[in-house]
DNA sequence: CCCACTTTGTGCGTGCTTTCACAAGCGCGT
DNA sequence: ACGCGCTTGTGAAAGCACGCACAAAGTGGG
């Protein structure tokens, strides 16, 4: 047998725990404003709309931060989340593609919690380039090596039409980002060790269309249940 | 032994396949566009960033629409995926919340495939009601449950903030609305029934962190692929 | 007509996710 | 000090999802 080492928690949170953190987060974050100061997993559970067992066994991979009987203390939760989701320390993003979607990403103020710093804007229009958004100067996409290098960004957030989707990705990937949000609708294509997320409008509502037909087409008791829906 | 119906494909397509099947879709318009009129399921599944393996199978949900030695026919495949997503049909969405982000989605013309028509913009702030976005005037908040009747309204989108978000989403269930995409950082409740979507930026940006965190940490061979990224 | 080649459709093993159900642990009142 | 009630943490079971590997089925050439 292996002994273990002093590390409370094992290294490896499954995929499915790491996607709901940051909902839980952001519970807590609301109850911590509320003044509240313990919870119990049942009552986060509900505020995060997931099964309490989940919750409690999503928990548990970070370590044993309850107290059984009582709950858990929402200050120590809101810390120890914070420092598993990598927010203790700051994130630097730079968005590329600055038009609607890009102004309004840039502008979204607060940027959900704390840790996300926009560290520039860049387009290739030259309409756009120079303009100020959200009180920074849009630069020329030209610029991105510089502009990672200097200003340390680690996470690329594209925001331009599909076409230029992957000449951007791999110029980040080029100038060694390895955390990408994509919102352009195209499968990007980045070697390994490159983190990619997507973000797509359209693929969302075709999703719900597909529900929505289903409910209509066979109607009757249970259809929606059986169509996965949210169960409240 | 049941005598199985004319209909070749049974009901009940999973989770998982369904929410691949637009990515397939967009795919295959590409190609259609380019002029390719049939295509192997390899070549496909490179396309849409998946196995083989598994886009054969998602596609054997749908029924046996290919022809074994050669591949899928490109149209007939597009008409097919377009049928089960519901996209032969119109869906009306409402747009309610025109800030940034909602008039971003407002000017996000095509809206992906077609399919899906803007039918209404909608707003409490005086200052912005009224004005015209994308074509379309601003209306007020109050007139949701007529806009929803008179326009058949069948998707509702939520771009307020979060605040609002909750009193949005009852008014459009009120209305009659059951299929709603979320834009706002809150968790949504509502009844059986309504399928409600979620789209969050800081959720996305935070799921990055966690994995880019997780990369400086435990460095090392293997710890991109451990940490469940995007391989190419 | 038959054979070699290509590509689909799927049975099956594996691993991840969810959920149940309960033992273990903690606090409080007596 | 002790027992009661509450809540956590987790073993075990069930359900999904993924990907391999191969039989079935079609094409085209000789």
């Amino acid at each position: 047998m292996i002994s273990r080492p002093p590390r409370p928690r094992e290294r490896g949170i499954p995929e499915a725990t790491v996607a709901r953190l940051p909902v839980y987060l952001r519970a807590l974050q609301a109850l911590q404003d509320r003044g509240t100061a313990t919870i119990s997993s049942e009552d986060l559970a509900g505020a995060a709309g997931v099964n309490s067992a989940k919750l409690r066994k999503d928990l548990s991979h970070l370590g044993s931060y309850g107290t059984r009987g009582v709950g858990y203390e929402v200050e120590y939760l809101v810390y120890q989340i914070s420092r598993e989701l990598g927010l203790t320390q700051d994130w630097s993003v730079a968005i590329v593609g600055i038009g609607n979607l890009g102004r309004a990403l840039a502008n979204y103020g607060g940027f959900g919690t704390r840790g996300f710093r926009i560290a520039a804007l860049l387009d290739a229009d030259p309409e756009v380039v120079g303009r100020s958004v959200a009180s920074l100067d849009v630069r020329h996409i030209d610029n991105l090596e510089e502009v990672v290098r200097d200003k340390g960004v680690s996470i690329g957030v594209i925001a331009t039409p599909a076409g230029s989707a992957q000449g951007v990705a791999d110029r980040f990937v080029e100038a060694g980002v390895t955390s990408i949000l994509n919102f352009a609708p195209v499968v990007l294509n980045v070697p390994d060790g490159v983190d990619v997320r997507k973000v797509d409008l359209s693929i969302e509502l075709q999703i719900l269309a597909f529900h929505a037909q289903r409910r209509a087409d066979g109607d009757g008791p249970g259809a929606a249940e059986r169509a996965g829906l949210e169960v409240t």
